[in-house]
DNA sequence: GAGATTCTGTGTGCCCGCGGGCAGACCCCC
DNA sequence: GGGGGTCTGCCCGCGGGCACACAGAATCTC
């Protein structure tokens, strides 16, 4: 159960398997590959600032140094489904690894950041210097692999009201901070935000919000929401 | 506008972007990783095979040298979300790579098949001697993690009609043959494994089914459908 | 080739969840 | 520190799509 602040980071979060714990040469890599986002000056981005959008077409990948970044996908009409909200030392852009020229997501920022950006043929290059590179991009494919494919499979068999725990569980592992009354979400996020995360309308999404407010396993503020009770929050959720 | 088959093979199609074509070096290790995957003897499947399913614990690769596979969802209540419907020269079950000890998805036999298998271990051997072919199973996870979020969008944003007439059209450019009437689907495939794919029931899917027949865009038989008029169905899914 | 099984076609009730419409509360910024 | 803009709460009507229920047709099996 996490508590205390944990990112999920793609490259700095223990290696799977057989890989086992990083070895000594895989934090070389680790840190060759900070070097390389670390080279370029961080760039500034404010909340709202929109640093891709579908239909761009830019060639580089991008490091969160501080800050909160959501992708999401946006419907012609109008409507936004929130793939996930990265954090402090999370890559995205990887797509124009495999090749993508236009970007099909929206990178917006939810709180001020400092991103690093590192054309695609840099990286490409390190890549063919330090072929083992690879296998952490691997990883990074792999893990937004699996969350894609649990957001799909929550969205076809689960109502809002799970989907929304399932989410705000979620939420506090990877940004989730302790406080006195318990784990809160360390930015600001609004039911709208929440709505689009879950794929629901934003309505909804308040009144189950609401909801689990009366029943004690969460208090809310204006902006902010803190899990009380995280094992009934596990449970409503379905697990 | 596809016409005569053509499967989107993972390791066999081109190689995007600044990779361009296939190099001599790209196809030596195409080579390779098919000898590897040949070194055991092929495996038969027929019709219904479950090759693995959610929960359970095996540790291999799966190349598909001929007949077709789906990988698909369960939910506990006995739905079911296919992902995707796999056909000669693609591997799956490559989420052994990035550490899963448990299955997630379902891969069953669509259509009678033979398929190697190799162990995780091994192929890992290989990635070790060989680091470059990372940048395969790098473009393998790229393009499935854009298969599923392709699907997730469709899901969230468009309604049966639309996703029917998408996934149709993904069918037969991945699994079409040309004839004499129009491109055919070149499997058998019921209503209900249709639904599945497009996360609807079956009766909606039917119904729909018959729309696009009564229009005049397809052709459909018992377990098979034609597509007369590519054109319109392109416009049906909203391009 | 006859029976069993699976697949297809269609109709209906029902419910979840969307979207519109406001009112009121809270923030933030100038 | 006051006003405008955003966010939240709630109501309610409507509709897409699911579940159920059969009936008939095609296919498979022995």
């Amino acid at each position: 159960m996490s508590t205390t602040k944990m990112n999920r980071s793609y490259l700095y979060g223990s290696f799977p398997g057989s890989f086992g714990n990083p070895t000594a040469e895989e934090k070389r890599l680790i840190r060759e590959l900070k070097r390389l986002f670390a080279r370029r000056q961080g760039r500034r981005y404010h909340k709202g600032d929109v640093i891709y959008q579908p239909g761009d077409i830019d060639d580089s990948l991008y490091y969160i140094h501080s800050g909160k970044v959501k992708l999401a996908y946006l419907d012609e009409s109008g409507r936004k489904l929130t793939l996930t909200i990265l954090g402090e030392g999370e890559i995205f852009g990887e797509m124009v690894l495999i090749g993508r020229k236009e970007r099909d997501l929206l990178a917006q920022v939810l709180q001020d950041a400092v991103i690093y950006e590192i054309e695609r043929s840099r990286f490409l290059e390190l890549l063919r210097e330090k072929p083992e590179l690879a296998l952490e991009v691997m990883e990074l494919f792999g893990r937004r692999t699996q969350e894609i494919e649990r957001k799909l499979e929550d969205l076809v068999f689960k109502d809002i009201p799970t989907r929304l725990s399932r989410q705000i569980l979620k939420l506090i592992e990877e940004h989730g901070v302790e406080t006195r009354e318990g784990v809160q979400i360390d930015f600001k996020i609004t039911h709208k935000e929440l709505a689009d995360l879950i794929g629901s309308a934003r309505e909804n999404t308040t009144s189950a919000l609401n909801r689990l407010a009366k029943e004690g396993i969460l208090d809310k503020k204006r902006y902010r929401i803190i899990v009380k009770d995280e094992e009934r929050l596990k449970e409503k959720s379905g697990i």
